[in-house]
RNA sequence: GGGGGUUUAGCUCAGUUGGCUAGAGCGUUUGACUGGCAGUCAAAAGGUCAGGAGUUCGAUUCUCCUAAUCUCCA
């Protein structure tokens, strides 16, 4: 057996085995991903190499290592919902790796990663199986003989140990489209001997069997596939290894479960302690207890990375997760209390070595998990309320089943867990067609779908050429050729992507929006729309079509929305000099957003800014921008000296790269975006609002230059002109609270003008009454210009009698209003309506009305005809209760 | 990016085909009982029904737009 490590010594032990080999190690990219839009979060060790398979970086070293931190949740490898129910699935893990680009290939690879595992582990060989590639004649593929020949020399007596592998398991794509090849993969049997007699281990390989498992995968990249599936053999090939960390932990330390190692069980011990479930007791609890345990780690580091749980994109994922561990924590360990952010120091104690991010934001992460579990609980709560309505209603219908689209809404809409609502309706003896749900949710995906439909076609490529160089630093225009083209469908719309071989365009990128411009020939004009960045490439945007491709084009920037978002660009970086000196250096960039017309800036910050905060803030901004510091910007530098000039380092960085650095007296960035020349250009910063958005993170909006001028002056002239309306120069504020208690103080007078005028009106009324059939009528048209006061006076008589009929009009403007009020009791004993009045006397004002039996209004073209509805009115109650004596 | 929900008093929320000139609980203020506090009882204050436009005799209620927020999908 294996000599048992720790998982620290463990990977360090893969480290300095690939440095003997001459591998460059890297650290770990960030998990969460900046500039890919097929991606969100990083799924395997090879993404933060895309860009040099994919031919548009060529690699800083041919051969590397590494342990990457990877998250598998969402799209083609979703292991989500398996997590917790077995013992070897994760959301997080680390991914180990070594790489050729363009350097060593299948007999390197094959014969190192046999010496690791056998030489340097000690794991035993009559324990371990290799797979090749069967080859696949429609494709025109190949067996993987070279493979073959390779594990041939390595294993004592091959036939039995090297199996053939299907397309499935052993040819591996990046996508639908690019770089792709068959792979090589090593499975470990670890069942004990006694299992091993009965089914010899490789009738078991890639059969899903927890203890007969893959541990190394090796990935030769030769081929390139094409949108219209062909395949393409590539120029240079590379060699793309990924061995599960947490597995291999599992196998070196003899245990059966990734969760027995070390990794996991100082967390899953503290979960015990705080739940006092004890793991391998019960089932449910083992679940949830590595349900918690897993993703706590899922989320902390996202966290720690700066990704905030949200309601949409990849902070949304991490909300999923932590609220999957929530709902495991309330269902199965029966924690109703938030409890998740009490483990984040047991995970930095493990993992904080390696991953020192852990150890100086653990309180941050623990604040962050805490909130969202309270909101979570509180969901929950809600949706147990909705749940005991929904209960109500189906005892009522007699029914037993709640609807597949009931369940969906509540988990649609409410956010709540179909399998809570599952599970509370059958202590219940309710059944959920969860058929029906799946229904509602396919119809979702199919929606979201159709939505984000991207049609690619095949770039076309013009001419050979490297990675586009950017030369928008120091000039806006340039002399460019176009490497290659395509053209995009999305959402009907088509547009085109073109690259070019050098470009003045900034692509969109670190928070400032791409620019604009066009580009020109001889012969043709293109305007650029926006220009982005998808992974390393720079991608301009437009909707033209291109008629000569070959020629030679003038890329042209738009000069002034560059200038104006080069002023926004400068001035957030004082700002964030000027927040880390005013409120201190916790001050943290967590995103922002540069365009030509304003800046957004979010940072940390555990409280609201005050007035004054604020204002010292702008102040000092602004002296900088007075004191017109010059540019000081410097590319490729190492990062390791970007640090020492004291650089302010952002989130997704990988480290090890070469950075930008840009100087402004004593602000220095890490930054890509483009500046000013020096500050005075700016002219002037001004703030314009600032607010939370998130626990412990707020943002300020500010404007520059010539939009802040504008909004200065706007400001000004409003004061101005508020000022000449109250004809007054001096004190404003007192002006306006003296107009604003006159306001109440009038509003107040003629509220009891009005009543005493109705009064007034509604005794002269009452002496012109009649009885009619003992029910007292009183009828008038009303001086008033208000419908109101119409309604008003209804309502003063039905307060102050119960035995009368009102029936009183207006004309107001151009149109006739009409009240009829019956007194309660004579709704009641002579079943009398005032709708019923109302809809009688309504075509006399070319109107119609309604209302309630005690009240109806009614309105009209035809003021002239008021009279007659009054008469009309008079001449129905006595038809009506002609014969009747009250 | 797409779908659904929510927005009513300081807080938590009711408001059933459009019509009782908008309600409850908690909180606030005042008064009474009490030596004081706690408590009980009584009363009062507090609302542009998120904002805007429309339909209607009449809109918190219906339609559209905007904003904030929650939630699901990508």
């Amino acid at each position: 057996m294996p000599i048992p490590l720790k998982s620290n010594e463990l990977r360090q032990l893969f480290f300095d085995f690939f440095k003997s080999k001459q591998h460059h190690i890297v650290p770990s990219a960030p998990m969460v991903i900046k500039n890919d839009p097929t991606l969100m979060f990083t799924n395997a060790g090879m993404n933060q190499f895309k860009d040099v398979f994919l031919g548009n970086q060529l690699a800083a070293n041919p051969r590397v290592a590494n342990s990457q931190k990877c998250l598998r949740v969402s799209g083609k490898h979703n292991d989500l919902e398996e997590v917790g129910h077995d013992t070897y699935h994760h959301t997080m893990f680390e991914m180990l790796g070594n790489w050729s680009f363009g350097d060593y290939f299948k007999k390197e690879a094959i014969d190192w990663a046999w010496e690791f595992l056998v030489e340097k582990l000690g794991l035993e060989e009559d324990r371990l199986y290799a797979t090749v590639f069967e080859g696949s004649p429609e494709e025109n593929v190949p067996r993987d003989d070279e493979a073959f020949e390779c594990w041939s020399k390595c294993f004592a007596s091959p036939e039995a140990r090297i199996l053939n592998g299907s397309k499935k398991d052993n040819f591996w794509e990046m996508g639908e489209t690019g770089p792709c090849g068959p792979c090589s993969e090593i499975h470990v049997d670890i069942r004990d001997d006694a299992e091993r007699k009965k089914i010899p281990g490789h009738e078991l390989v890639n059969k899903g069997h927890p203890q007969v498992i893959e541990i190394w995968n090796l990935v030769f990249i030769q081929y390139n596939r094409l949108s219209n599936g062909k395949l393409e053999l590539l120029p240079a090939r590379h060699v793309d290894t990924g061995m599960g960390f947490e597995r291999l932990c599992m196998v070196v330390q003899g245990k059966k479960s990734n969760y027995d190692t070390d990794i996991f069980q100082s967390v899953i011990s503290r979960i015990t302690e705080i739940t006092g479930k004890k793991y391998g007791v019960k089932d449910n609890w083992d679940i949830a207890l590595r349900v918690v345990a897993d993703h706590l780690r899922a989320i902390a580091f996202s966290i720690a990375e700066g990704q905030m749980p949200s309601n949409n994109k990849a902070g949304y994922v991490i909300r999923r997760i932590l609220r999957r561990a929530v709902r495991y924590g309330y269902n199965n360990l029966g924690m109703e209390e938030p409890f998740i952010y009490r483990l984040v120091p047991a995970l930095a104690d493990t993992m904080g070595e390696s991953y020192p991010e852990l150890r100086t934001g653990m309180d941050n992460i623990a604040k962050v998990i805490l909130e969202e579990e309270t909101s979570f609980l509180k969901t929950l709560g809600k949706g147990l309320k909705l749940i005991e309505k929904k209960i109500e209603e189906l005892r009522k219908e007699g029914s037993d089943t709640l609807p597949g689209k009931s369940a969906f809404e509540l988990y649609d809409t409410f956010g709540f867990p179909i399998d809570l609502t599952r599970l509370i309706l059958k202590e219940k003896g309710i059944k959920t067609d969860i058929d029906g749900f799946g229904e509602e949710m396919k119809g979702q995906k199919n929606r979201s779908r159709e939505d984000a439909a991207v049609e690619a076609g095949d770039w076309i490529i013009v001419r050979e050429a490297g990675e586009t160089v950017f030369t928008g630093y120091n000039q806006t225009e340039d002399n460019v050729l176009i490497t290659k083209y395509r053209t995009i469908r999305f959402k009907g719309k088509e547009s085109l992507q073109i690259i070019l071989d050098k470009t003045p365009f900034y692509a969109e990128s670190g928070g400032q929006v791409g620019d604009t411009g066009y580009l020109v020939s001889g012969s043709q004009r293109i305007e650029i729309t926006d220009t982005i960045k998808e992974n390393n490439a720079i991608i301009h945007i437009s909707h033209g079509k291109i008629s000569t491709p070959h020629e030679m084009f003038h890329a042209v920037v738009d000069l002034n929305k560059r200038l104006m978002t080069a002023c926004n660009h400068t001035a957030t970086h004082l700002l964030h000099h000027a927040l880390r000196i005013v409120l201190g250096n916790h001050v943290e960039q967590k995103g922002s957003l540069v365009t030509p017309e304003r800046l957004r800036f979010d940072f940390s910050h555990f409280a609201r800014l005050t007035k004054e905060e604020l204002r010292k803030v702008e102040n000092e901004a602004n002296r900088m921008v007075r004191e017109n510091v010059g540019r000081e910007a410097s590319e490729g530098v190492p990062m390791e000296e970007a640090r020492r000039m004291g650089a302010i380092a952002l989130f997704g960085e990988k480290y090890g790269d070469r950075v930008r650095v840009v100087k402004f007296g004593d602000s220095v960035e890490l930054c890509g975006g483009t500046h000013v020349e020096s500050t005075g250009r700016i002219g002037i910063i001004k703030i314009i609002s600032e607010g939370g958005i998130a626990a412990g993170i707020r943002r300020i909006e500010a404007l520059t230059a010539e939009k802040a001028r504008e909004y200065i002056n706007e400001k000004i002239d409003a004061a101005d002109e508020i000022a000449a309306l109250l004809k007054n120069s001096g004190n404003l504020r007192e002006s306006v609270e003296r107009l604003l208690a006159e306001n109440v103080q009038l509003k107040k007078s003629i509220e009891k003008l009005e009543t005493a005028a109705a009064m007034s009106m509604i005794r002269q009324l009452e002496a012109k009454a009649e009885i009619i059939n003992g029910i007292r009528f009183i009828s008038g048209i009303i001086d008033t210009d208000s419908a109101d006061m119409l309604k008003s006076i209804a309502y003063q008589v039905r307060k102050s009698s119960d035995n009368t009929v009102l029936v009183i009009g207006a004309s107001i403007g151009d149109k006739a209003s009409l009240f009829v009020m019956v007194s309660d009791k004579l709704v009641d004993s002579l079943k009398l309506s005032a709708v019923e009045i109302i809809r009688e006397i309504a075509g006399e004002i070319k109107g119609g009305g309604g209302g309630q039996p005690f009240l109806a209004s009614a309105g009209g073209k035809n003021p002239m005809g008021l009279n007659s509805a009054i008469s009309g009115a008079e001449a129905f109650l006595k038809r009506k209760t002609a014969g009747l004596q009250v």
